[in-house]
Order: C-alpha cells, then sequence, then structure tokens
DNA sequence: ACAATTCGTGCAATCGTTTGAATAGGTCTC
DNA sequence: GAGACCTATTCAAACGATTGCACGAATTGT
C-alpha cells in the first residue's frame, strides 16, 4: 500500500480547517455548516478521499473483517460453503479474511491467532480432521467472541452451528437402496473423528433396522483419506469375492462413490444392475459419470449464507449478550440418478 | 474482537516501566538491559500478550495482508489457485483477503476498493469476462503498486503475469486428435473477451494449419457461458445431422467437454470410436466420467504459489523499483485418457 | 445593554505500537 | 572536580480517524 493516498488531513490542510471539522463535515454532523460540509465533500470527491479502514478498526476496535477456516479450498463443497459467505459479508460490507487448514490441526491454531491478531470481529469455522481438543474454542467463547461453526461441528456445548441433516440424508439414501430392492448394503464410512461421519452412519444403521435389514458390522468400511484411491482399493477387494457379495454401496462422499464405482464396474459388475451407488454431497461432477451417480445434495452455499448471517447478527448484537447455543439444521435432498436405479 | 486484550501499555504499567521501553525489549533493541528485557518478556508470555496487527499495520503503512481478486470460487482451476496462494502467503506470514467478482467488472472495482481501504499491501487479479476497461489497473500500477495478474491477464503494458502455455496447450490437445485420425475436429471456444479463449483458439487453428487440415469458420463455436447445458445444446444440435458430421471436439474447458460428450452419446454415437473428445483444465471430475476425458492439465496450485512468490518479492523490494513486466508461463501437460484414443 | 443561548469550529485525547531525540544518572579521564 | 561519555530509560510525535469538551462569536431574550 502507501500510495500518496489522501487523508483527511490533506482535506483539512487544503481548505484551512482542522481534521476534527473534516471527519465531521463527512459524516453530516449537526454543528457544522452547510458551507463547511460542501466544501469538504467536494474536495473529498475531488482527491477522491477514501477513509482508511485500519485507522477505523484501530480507533472503533472493529474491523469489519471475519475469519474464516475451512479445512481445504479445493473441495467442492467447501468452496460452495465459502461462496456463500463471501456473497452475504460482501452484502453487509465486510471483509473475508481465509484460512485453508490442509486438515491439520496446528494450521488451525496457528490460523486462528494471525487471524485475532488482525483484529478480526469474528470467526467461521469447520473443523479438521485432527481436531479433538477444543480449548481454543471454548477459550474464545468464554471471551464473547462471536464463533459459528459450520459442517464439521465441535463436540463442545454452547456453540452455535449451521449443518446439514446428515443422518435423514443418509438415512433417506439408504432407504432409497433398500426400496429399489439391494439388499446387503455396505457404508463407506467417512473419519471416525468426524461428527458427520457419524451421523450418516447412524442414518444408515437407521433405515436397515427400520427394513429389518440384517446388519453386518464388517460392512461398515471406514474411509479415513476420502480419496478415490482409497475406495477404489476397498471396493474391489470386497466385491471381488463371488459369495456373500454385496450388491449396493452408500458412500459418505461422492469422491468415495466414484472410486467405488469405478472399481465394481472394473470387476465386470454392472451398476445399478448388478450394485447400487448413492454418495454423498452432490459434486459436481456426480451427474456427469456413467451412470450419473444419485447422492444426497448438501446445501453448500445456502449453509455458507446462513453462517455468515448469523455470526454477523452476533457481531452486531455483541452487548455481552451470552448468545444462545443453537443449530441451524439444513435439510438435504436425495438426488435419484441412475446409479441407484435397479 | 475486543476481548481485554492484552497491550504493551498493561505490561508497562504492571512493570512501572514506560511503553517504548516495553516495546524494545520485546524486540531485542539495544540499550535496555537485560534485566529489563527478561522481565518484559516474562511478564509478555505470562499474559499471552499479542502485538495488535492493526495498530502495527497503521504505524508501518505495512498490513502483511494481500487480496486475491477471482472470478469464483466455486471453480476446480481456480479454488486450486486459490490453495497455492494460501499455501506461500501462510508460509510468509501474510493474509489472504478474498473476493469473488462472479464475473461482474462492477464487483471487481468495488472488491479493488474495499481491499485498499483496507491497506492490502499487494494484489492478485483474474479478470472476470466483462473485464473490457483496464483503468482501475492502470491507475494503481503507475501509483507502484504491486499487482500480479494471472490466468486471466489483462491486455495492457508493463503487467507482471503469470498465465498456462494455453496456445501451445490447445495445441497439442488438436494435434492429438489430428495423429489419433480424426479430421473434421470442432473447437468449442471461450468468451470472446478472454486472452486465454483467444489463445487456444490459435493453438487450435495452427494445429490444423500445421497438419494441413482444412479450416471451417463455422466450427469454432463460441461458448460464452462456459456451462454444460449450453456445450450439450450446441453440439447435439450440431452432430444431429448426418452428413458433414465432425469426428472431434476440442473444448476450452472441462465442463462444456462433458456436456459435449453427454450430448453426443445421446445422439447414440461411440465415443472415442466415432468422436473424439478432448477438454481442458483437467477438472477433477474428468478421469471418472465415461469415457474418461483426455484434458490439457494447468498447473494451478503451482500457478498460485509462483504468482504469490512473485508478488511477495515485490512488495518487500517496493523500493520505488519499477517493476520489469514479465510474464512467466507455466507449461501444460496434456492427459490422454480414452475419450480420444482411437 | 448584558446575560443567555446557539452555532460553528478547534483542541486534545484516544486506539496500540514504533522510534528519533531528550534526559537522568553513573563512570571515567586527566 | 568538571567535562566527556555511556547506559538505561522516558518523552512525545507519529500513523489516520473519531469525539467529548471547550471556546469565541453571533444572535436572542428581557
Amino acid at each position: 500500500m502507501k500510495l500518496g493516498q489522501v487523508t483527511i488531513k490533506d482535506i483539512a490542510r487544503e481548505l484551512n480547517i482542522s481534521t476534527s471539522t473534516v471527519s465531521r463535515a463527512l459524516k453530516d454532523y449537526p454543528g457544522i455548516s452547510d458551507d463547511t460540509k460542501k466544501k469538504v465533500k467536494e474536495l473529498a470527491e475531488k482527491l477522491h478521499y477514501r477513509p482508511n479502514a485500519i485507522a477505523l478498526s484501530l480507533r472503533k476496535s472493529k474491523s469489519f473483517t471475519i475469519g474464516v477456516i475451512v479445512p481445504e479450498v479445493v473441495h467442492f463443497f467447501f468452496s460452495t460453503v465459502i461462496s456463500g459467505v463471501e456473497e452475504i459479508a460482501y452484502a453487509n460490507g465486510y471483509n473475508v479474511i481465509l484460512c485453508q487448514t490442509n486438515e491439520k490441526i496446528q494450521r488451525e491454531l496457528s490460523g486462528i491467532e494471525t487471524m485475532l491478531d488482525n483484529q478480526i470481529d469474528g470467526l467461521l469455522v469447520s473443523c479438521s480432521k485432527e481436531t479433538e481438543n477444543f480449548d481454543h474454542f471454548t477459550k474464545l467463547m468464554k471471551q464473547n467472541f462471536p464463533i459459528v461453526f459450520f459442517d464439521r461441528v465441535p463436540d463442545i456445548e454452547n456453540t452455535v452451528n449451521v449443518t446439514v441433516n446428515d443422518f435423514k440424508g443418509a438415512y433417506d439414501a439408504t432407504k432409497h437402496l433398500i426400496d429399489q430392492g439391494y439388499k446387503n448394503i455396505i457404508h463407506l464410512a467417512g473419519p471416525k473423528t468426524l461428527p458427520i461421519s457419524a451421523k450418516r452412519m447412524e442414518g444408515y444403521k437407521q433405515a436397515l433396522e427400520d427394513k429389518q435389514l440384517i446388519q453386518n458390522p464388517d460392512w461398515i468400511i471406514p474411509c479415513p483419506e476420502g480419496t478415490q484411491e482409497e475406495s477404489y482399493a476397498i471396493t474391489k477387494n470386497l466385491f471381488e469375492n463371488d459369495k456373500n457379495r454385496p450388491d449396493a454401496i452408500f458412500a459418505s462422499n461422492d469422491i468415495a462413490a466414484a472410486g467405488a464405482m469405478m472399481a465394481v464396474k472394473d470387476l465386470g459388475l454392472k451398476v445399478p444392475q448388478e450394485v447400487g451407488i448413492v454418495g454423498f454431497s452432490n459434486w459436481q461432477f456426480s451427474s456427469m459419470i456413467d451412470p450419473p451417480l444419485s447422492s444426497v445434495a448438501q446445501p453448500g452455499f445456502e449453509m455458507g449464507e446462513k453462517a455468515t448471517a448469523m455470526l454477523l447478527e452476533m457481531i452486531e448484537q455483541k452487548k455481552e449478550a451470552n448468545w444462545e447455543a443453537k443449530t441451524i439444521v439444513l435439510e438435504t435432498e436425495l438426488i435419484i440418478r441412475k446409479s441407484s436405479k435397479k
């Protein structure tokens, strides 16, 4: 920066008045003559005066900046959320500063520190896979610092959260597979540390139970990485064997589902005739693969919007208000495509 | 913010010394007794003192923050770039503030304004589709404000750019199709305003020329939106007609290629036997669709890293140095998959 | 005609930190 | 024993803006 930027002082000097008068004139304070106001505003316009946001932050102890912590930017769901965040923040005159943790707790910690140093007004967080201790959050919350968690919310009390109904999404997906006539459904689960993984697994289990299907614990297979390669390997291995072969897959994310689909196709099995598949998140590519992948759509953009709106509300109330803990649960939508239609 | 944060004043008061001494002690200035240094540092540690970055910014006229302007966050390529940016910025103690323009020039303008108000030290920009006038950039450049453009660079002089070799990428892709025996290759082009679109088109043309194939101007079809639907409609229309039907498609982006693939498949044509297809950008999904899509991979992460490294260098030299204009061109890599292998 | 009110403006402190210059106290030198 | 020289510290201004309070002048009331 430092571009010979025009300050309030320059205007004051030029007009031979004090900086206080300039400040007040620009803000239409009462008690400044219309004449002065006019002169000041005209000169400000002419010199392209723009207030220095940093100076304002310092003075007002408010930066109009919020921090966003996500595990990864290159992730369809998270980038969609960020997009929603950006939209609402922008509309309300807030800046967004970004930090991706790459799923590392260390990075999450230091990212938060730097953001606090930069006097952010509030924080939006989706936890990393490594985050199991939440002291860095509780400490802030105790000080009444505005935080809203989204999607990957921590397992602590009194938080303000925005999530999707992972349980119901998974339930719907599994039930749909059952309704289509699939009977032996495996679940490619997410990392164990994440509550969302647990919820999805619960939904899967509940659907099996409600439909009185046998639950085989061996058919819940964790895919901690969530990569295509991982699920490809796992699936191939599992389906290679003729007898006792499952006939459907519910994956806790689309990438895993895609890997699984490739594996069963490579084994010469037909999707959806012999194996039904449903994923989670409805990534952009899901409709483009062959056969198109059924998936549970999560309203990422809306989640970003909602979380940001709530955060801004907290920031702007900010009377010693102890915000009431609450969790907004957005509904998922099962998108049925060919991969699961017998 | 405002969390009863500990300041240098608190430390000064507690130890009955002046703030200047505290400041100097913390920085190991000469001329402060070892005893005082020790006391100050210990107390700072104990109180978890962290310097207020805003105050520092104001004082130093330097914010250790860079702005990133991208058309869209939810875009595989751009999110990859952002990831690279974040990585290098973080490693060097810089913050990243983000603005997506949604391809609107108005948003680009106001985004830059707000960022400047926030005293960013430099700017990384990829232009929106609407950006045809570049005064907002030249104005800043005249003032020696550090800007690095990436991918969608403006058509003006003396800029510092990081791009990929779009010409060669397109050339390679087209040549590959020709080498596979395809003869009637159409090009689904990008928005006309973007130089990258023009370069890709040039590469396509040059390959045809070098291989002495007839160039049919009707076979260069602009897809301004770049959506799947758009290219689906265009392609379906074009391939419906039996005679004079093209036998290959080079699309300037993978989404368009995917749409085109769906269209030809829906027409009952076989990919790659009857129609060869190559895309551009190598999106995550490209390897997952059926048949897997050949594509020109762009090193997005590396682009983000490179651009940021250059920007930081400019920021830190920042002696009235008129930076020399330069353009780093990163090489693409043609990823050959089934969609183009006869 | 003089006090009271109103009007327009300026002073100075403040936000948290840095930094050039000044100062107080001590030691050394001849 | 007085000037020279350190050493450790403080003062005060600065970054750009806001704001409570004070002030001088003009206007009003009686």
